[in-house]
DNA sequence: CGAATTGTTGATTCTGTTCAAATGTGGTGG
DNA sequence: CCACCACATTTGAACAGAATCAACAATTCG
């Protein structure tokens, strides 16, 4: 079987996590033999999500991690003045949910924009496993410890920095993670909205609009409308900077 | 014996577990009996750290969590610009270093705002206890589970909002989290500087001061030099929204 | 195809930054 | 204890960058 792409799905099978091909950036990182049968056993399998549909919402009983298959996810919770905010995008091969394993509710929303596979790890059995399965606990505590580098990456990104600077490191973030799952980094096709993007770096979509013709007229980039070719990547370093 | 204050540690001690006045707020939070005893013989009590004194730097080996038993502690990271970004301010019974586990190096600087006491938690030995004591793989993942919400708190109240909201919701924040740890929460003694508060909230420091100032003239609070009191809670509740 | 959403671009306004200077504070050593 | 110094804070004035308002073009989706 030819390896499926994000657009061959019409006969896609869900993997067994040992042929998943993002296991080296799920939860099963280090488990092999047995100890990945017993968590492929844990994990449910869920029906793919189209554009729209909602992982879990804010507020939700929390009883599973969900980890990304393929597609992808954005978290945002709602500001105190009842405005959206967006807290993260999630790619293939990432977990989510920690937020709410210590309130056992879930704190934002969690929604698919494209056509997207996640599959559910119900929490309690995760934690009986790990006690079966020690080095389960340790990879649990690095993925976490990771989405906390994450986010205080994020607030250093965001932290007194200029519009295109912004932008510049978020289109070289996104690269680096493509790359990293294998993906050609230098062709982004963006899954998000302008006024997505905006929201999450906290500036206005127009702005966004702007910086991005900005880009493209010293030559750092071409727009396609949602596909973005990298050009100059050490240019865009050197701004980002 | 009295119960010890941030100014009275001629004589201090430092407690047990069992008797830290912080401990529902620590990693040990749900511990008792044997566990409690165990827990206790792990952590190593460190000498109190002054004002400047650092308690890991990027890139050091990550071989231990810190509790911070009382004082203030900021954790910061350079930009690639290579200037100082904050992304946290600590306070008693919080634990540091929970960013470190997956690249077993620190990714940030952690440095005391005043006079301050830790414990540290050899990681390696705290995964051991794990196995004997299950609840505590549960409560470092709800710890680090608080964490990311945290950051993501901080995410979402740095999006989008004017400075005046920033300050406020900071102002508030602090007086809950003083209120959790038993202190008065309307008389926050500030430890951090006016540069330091606006890096955090990527402002300019010069706007915190005038911010501040603003503030008092139209009746929220009272500035006395690094004290604020807070004279309308609910005032500032709606100006954060 | 047509409605709705998303994206582009221009003009204006405004919030917060920057630069600058004065004042206040805490800590140090004589 | 006091003088002094480095550092923190306040305040003012000019400026800049991004937000907002507005109109229009392009895509997407039913």
């Amino acid at each position: 079987m030819s390896k499926p792409t994000s657009t061959d799905n019409v006969f896609h099978v869900k993997p067994a996590c040992e042929d998943c091909g993002v296991r080296r950036l799920c939860l099963p990182v280090s488990l092999e033999g047995e100890a990945l049968t017993l968590m492929d056993r844990l994990v449910k399998r869920r029906t793919p999500l189209k554009k729209g549909d909602y992982i879990y919402r804010t507020g939700d009983r929390f009883h599973s991690l969900y980890a990304l298959q393929y597609g992808a996810i954005k978290s945002y919770g709602l500001t105190v003045e009842g405005k959206e905010q967006i807290t993260g995008f999630h790619l293939t091969g990432e977990v989510l949910g920690l937020d709410a394993i210590d309130s056992s509710l879930h704190s934002c929303n969690a929604v698919a924009l494209e056509k997207t596979e996640i599959c559910e790890l119900p929490f309690d059995a995760l934690e009986q496993l790990e006690k079966e399965v020690p080095s389960l606990q340790h990879d649990l505590a690095c993925i976490m410890s990771r989405e906390i580098r994450r986010d205080q990456g994020m607030l250093m990104m965001i932290g007194g920095s200029s519009a295109e600077q912004r932008l510049a490191r978020f289109l070289l973030n996104l690269r680096e993670r493509m790359l990293k799952r294998g993906f050609d980094g230098n062709q982004l096709r963006l899954p998000m909205t302008r006024q997505d993007i905006g929201n999450y770096l906290g500036l206005a979509f127009e702005t966004i609009s702007r910086q991005l013709a900005h880009l493209q007229e010293i030559g750092m980039l071409e727009i396609d409308n949602k596909t973005i070719r990298l050009l100059d990547i050490s240019g865009l370093e050197s701004l980002a900077a």
